[in-house]
DNA sequence: CTGAAAGCGCTAACAC
DNA sequence: GTGTTAGCGCTTTCAG
């Protein structure tokens, strides 16, 4: 019963008696035995571990359970690490995963930073990586986005087919750091332009928060008394929006609509409940690690991106019909 | 310069002449050398890897984002895996973590599971565990809890010191698998039982999100339309009991006093936003992952455990004023 | 089908 | 201050 004998009862490579292999399993088991994987990756350069580096916030958490579950499913196991919002921070942490030699990172982030050399170190180096959300500088990653333009895009005109003329866009800011905003108020202004129903004054950008979105339906309603639908950059500012609609007596989904972007938990919280924009997250988190590992493993090492596409969860705040569902697919054209 | 001389200078054990050591580090920066973990763990049988088990939740980022801040000063990093809610599922996941022979576990789990051997074992040998938020049997672990049960009652005790005599309990189950749920409802009796207020017919249970909430305020106003203050289960709770409060032109905080559990982001969002019991999420991931380095690095072995103070976030639902500042401590007693 | 030898990259312990 | 030796627990390779 060598070493070797056992190394191959508990991978299944190589021949093994069954007779040999039940006993020793048996005799492990008694012993409160288990493989040293600390070893077996020293030996085989490859640990079967991946990095992930993510912004806490309130969505991560579906893109973590998808990329782990996937993860799990091909023995791989994920050490955690903030991203932070500096390419400083970034580096001293993907110095710590390559100190641990993962196998490759997974970085989800819609952080906008300067450099990008730590990012490229690794992909030369050999140690893949696939980001989720992350524009700017392509790094040599397998890159991951959620569909933000096509989606507000593809609201603005569900509304204009519902008649709608004035629609306003509340919340985020042109020059917000991260693109996913800036590509949240491209996709309201394409839209809107090509229908030739785009006014700047319909535009009110400055927060993120529901004393934000209060304040901006404030001024809306004093600038565009007519507006009769309105699109938020997020669930929180809707929240705020819905507060002041109903102190100015508009009725809502009545007298104007409302949609917002993240499908949080709050859009179930709010009176009415918000008709929200869901992004793909547990797909993002599947798909994300599932073609980590193919690089890992030496399949499609070629560079890819693919846009997920996000859906509508339709609720009592737009007074859209939903097309057959509670949730439907956002297709823009 | 023997690997040991490397070895040295890296580590800063041991004497390195200042000249030598930056030669090193030089050398080692234009080949892009990096020291290997995992060789280290192996010759040191000390991985400086903790395991990180948490069942996915609204709640848990702060937790996370505690404990890595705290193993991260201390050069420790965290391998996540999800909780699940069986011992079966715990199982499994505890063993890939001993495969990879972390140094300990940090369990952050309401669930209750039947049987506990898997944790038990652990502690046996030698791989300390701290557990948040986990009652039941005593597995040998360190132990950290949320004060829900003091939680409720103090809330209750202020309630019924600014006057309101008939305050009902909106949610949950007083059988539910999670006894921390069970704490908050024992905690309310127990405060109004104290003052001779209890009455069977303003507990409603049956119920976690907002419709619940919704419907469970509908029967409560036709048993006891007198009711002037409720406590419920959780924000989303909270969250449709104000719909049916509007709905019957109770006004809140006026007429009806609302005050939640856990002040997620829907506690900020809801019409008036929600004055709501804080746990002290941030602190719990701290804490846990200091005991655990103490356990790991030899100090403090014995078994301890510590209920975290909660707080109260005052906001414009419960009508109470706040003692000078928006967040206050919840002392019972 | 099983075993023996060698080595993964590092560090503990002990020379020099 | 620096180097040498040995070995952590496994797997690769090759021999039986």
């Amino acid at each position: 019963m060598s070493p070797m004998t056992v190394s191959r009862a508990f991978t299944g490579k190589g021949y093994t008696a069954a007779a040999t292999k039940e006993r020793i399993l048996g005799i492990a088991q008694r012993l409160d035995y288990r493989p040293n994987r600390v070893a077996r990756s020293l030996v085989q350069s490859q640990t079967r571990t991946l990095g992930l580096m993510v912004n806490a916030g309130l969505w991560f958490t579906d893109v973590m359970r998808g990329a782990d579950e996937v993860a799990r499913e091909h023995g791989y196991s994920f050490i955690y690490t903030p991203a932070g919002h500096s390419s400083a921070v970034e580096r001293e942490q993907i110095e710590i995963l390559r100190e641990r030699r993962v196998d490759g990172v997974l970085l989800v982030s819609g952080s906008e930073v300067s450099e990008h050399d730590h990012l490229r170190a690794l992909s030369a180096d050999g140690v893949p990586l696939v980001t989720i959300n992350r524009y700017g500088e392509d790094a040599g990653a397998q890159r991951l986005f959620f569909d933000y333009r096509g989606a507000a895009c593809a609201v603005i005109e569900q509304l204009l087919a519902a008649g709608h003329r004035q629609v306003a866009f509340l919340g985020g800011s042109p020059e917000h750091p991260q693109q996913a905003v800036r590509e949240q108020i491209a996709g309201y202004r394409e839209a809107l332009q090509a229908a030739a129903a785009w006014e700047p004054t319909l535009e009110l950008f400055g927060g993120y928060h529901p004393e934000a979105g209060d304040a901006l339906v404030e001024d809306l309603l004093r600038r565009e008394p007519r507006v009769t639908a309105l699109l938020t950059v997020n669930d929180l500012t809707a929240a705020g929006a819905l507060w002041a609609l109903r102190r100015h007596h508009r009725r809502v989904p009545e007298d104007v609509a409302v949609i917002s972007f993240d499908d949080t938990y709050i859009a179930r919280c709010t009176d009415p409940p918000l008709t929200s924009v869901r992004h793909a997250m547990l797909a993002a988190g599947r798909t994300g690690c599932g073609w980590l590992i193919e690089q890992v493993e030496g399949q499609r090492d070629e560079a890819r991106s693919l846009v997920l596409p996000s859906s509508l969860m339709f609720r009592r705040s737009c007074g859209l019909a939903s097309p057959g569902q509670q949730e439907a697919l956002l297709r823009h054209q």
